[in-house]
DNA sequence: TTTAATGGTTTAAAATAATAAACCAAGAAA
DNA sequence: TTTCTTGGTTTATTATTTTAAACCATTAAA
């Protein structure tokens, strides 16, 4: 399988990461989590709400997004669930590695 | 300006860029302007219609896209209209340091 | 100067995604 | 047990994207 086969796959496995992070309602929730000030225990599903204005339903609907793909992690406590964003940067590192051989493709092919 | 909001910001702006790559119609398009043995010389929109299985206007569609956030560029001869990866990786570059911050925030919030 | 080739644009239709309302389930508190 | 809180899910609606058909403009070739 050629390099660029493989790249292929990595590009189309990550379409899914990317269109996850690309939406503003959703960066709009991942911010709220980077918020140390008020997080700190992880965040419940109706803090969300207040702080991006979204309902309820949209929210909890963004949130399964972003746990599909693993950028965002939960602990519950009785009917609580407090949500966090996942200490793994898997989804991350990937993307990066990623967008580091497009960047060397760029260049080599310059080269010619 | 805290370095949230900043974050936040730059968030905001690379949205564009990340829906425009995280359609696997473009990554199609993307990867066969990475294609060299096919390439040299850029790829015409009919060469992309070919290679993608997409009608010409679809491609013209995803094309302008692409442009739009500066990872396509193009040469005019004539009446054709030679397509290849923007040399500029400014974009790409921008996406990644994102990412780095991004990964930072979790990193600092994980030792509170 | 016709005619053919290339490809962008506009518009209407189709497909997909996002949303809210209504509902359901589980645990906590009274 | 009953009631309240929390929050996930399903369904129908709305909004957004994507697509193709039809059209127009430009340049090259005949």
């Amino acid at each position: 399988m050629s390099d660029l086969t493989k790249l292929k796959h990595e590009f189309a496995k990550s379409s899914i990461f990317l269109v996850a992070i690309g939406d503003e309602k959703r960066q709009s929730i991942i911010i709220a989590l980077m918020d140390q000030k008020i997080i700190r225990r992880g965040l419940q599903v109706t803090d969300l709400v207040d702080v991006t204005g979204l309902s309820r339903p949209a929210v909890s609907h963004h949130l399964k997004i972003l746990k599909d793909v693993s950028l965002v992690d939960y602990r519950s406590e009785g009917t609580k669930n407090f949500y966090y964003l996942s200490h793994e940067n898997k989804e991350i590192n990937k993307l990066k590695a990623l967008l580091d051989d497009v960047t060397e493709v760029i260049k080599c092919n310059r080269q010619l």
